[in-house]
DNA sequence: ACTATTGCTTCATGCGATTAGATTTAAAGA
DNA sequence: TCTTTAAATCTAATCGCATGAAGCAATAGT
């Protein structure tokens, strides 16, 4: 059986199949066996679509960011608006918990560069800070999605059991914590971003393209490198 | 050659083997037989002394956490304390970028039961938002050092080259940016910390034990489990 | 129809985790 | 001291899996 009248294989098909096979059995599990049985195909036939299992894993990647629901806009208030894109980041994330882990390795910044400007062009701070309020809200999402993500995954608990006795501070901050995970990790990040609200503030409008641009979240379909990359 | 007259292989001694493999080769390339020939010793036989290479690698995590410094601590100043752990422990994490993923994993919570309560009880702010505050530095740190760690290790740039006509606000929020990584890290922490100071203080003091405790960062050499883990 | 190319298959290789069983010798007991 | 037991390592063997090489059928372009 040589080639086939339909093609069998598409990057992204493979790519679904793979996070199929994640979901299903994690990552440890995964093979490109598995993820070529599951096409009706054999797995070296894969090859022919991706250069190894690393290129198919950050298509994984991608497929992973796409699924993130772009927040409602609030034209009128940018803190709520990068409030509500981070809660549903995280919350797409973990919706495959043992894929997450995969996002360190092969997280691409490039595609994620039109958000960046997005984000920027509504900031109302300025411009000295901005880096400062990307870099926290980032590492404030994805380090909660990577390590809550770790705990489904691996079964480990965010918060082991211990000797309330042992222990009496962390007991009764844990005791008086109103929270649960997600109301946590919305306190994180609004009590961040209140720490910038003492800051002058330039309230910015959108063009038409940026209104455009916030629709799908900047996600750049593909861009070309800027420059070779390195070997 | 039977049983040797001394031990050729310990638990720590493993680790550090790994740990050494890890940094000069790369978490991929870690195979048991380049653990076993550090230390003169055939592959299958580390299996004496662990399970499986999971447990060798969790064995690796703690070593990379002892190495921390603990931070100098000052008694009237709670929060720059905690800045200075942060930092410590992100450059501390940052000596190893290869190994740094493994923490995802393998993230020993319950041996940072100690530091945790340390924390709280030196914590000013009120009990109702110091899960709050633990989880958010715990996120940026381990958050910041992990990304970091993974442009290291796999190459991959902070913020890629790109077109500044079409990332124009973007473009200038990197050039206004006046921190260099370590400097916005501290920035990101600082933020988030000052977001609290609104929020009555009630000024605490470490007992003798407490300071102990602080010189050794909390870190429990081990606990016993509290409840009997599901196999 | 003729040929080059495409898209998959089968076959083959080698590495690396892990298991089972053998081996040697230190340590403990009589 | 002699025997027995158990510790610590080795050798040999298995198996899954990523990957490479070469083959073969269907299709597109001539």
């Amino acid at each position: 059986m040589g080639r086939p009248s339909k093609s069998l294989i598409s990057r992204e098909g493979a790519a679904v199949a793979a996070l199929n096979v994640i979901d299903a059995q994690g990552l440890q599990s995964l093979s490109l066996e598995l993820v070529a049985k599951r096409l009706g195909v054999k797995a070296p036939s894969l090859y022919y679509h991706f250069k190894d299992k690393n290129e198919l894993l950050s298509e994984v990647v991608l497929l992973l960011l796409r699924e993130i629901e772009p927040p409602k806009v609030d034209e009128n208030d940018w803190e709520k608006t990068l409030v509500r894109l981070c809660k549903s980041t995280r919350q797409s994330l973990l919706r495959h918990p043992n894929a997450v882990p995969l996002l360190l390795q092969f997280f691409p910044r490039r595609i994620l560069l039109g958000a960046y400007e997005f984000w920027t062009s509504m900031c109302p701070y300025p411009a000295e800070v901005q880096m400062v309020i990307s870099e926290g809200t980032e590492k404030l999402t994805y380090g909660s999605a990577l390590f809550e993500a770790a705990a489904k995954s691996y079964g480990v608990r965010a918060m082991p059991d211990f000797d309330l006795e042992q222990f009496p501070h962390l007991a009764e901050a844990v005791r008086a914590n109103p929270y649960d995970d997600e109301e946590l990790f919305e306190e994180t990040i609004v009590s961040f971003l209140s720490g910038f609200r003492h800051l002058p503030q330039e309230p910015k409008r959108l063009t038409a393209a940026e209104k455009k641009r916030a629709r799908r979240l900047g996600l750049t379909k593909s861009l070309p490198p800027m420059t070779t990359r390195s070997p």
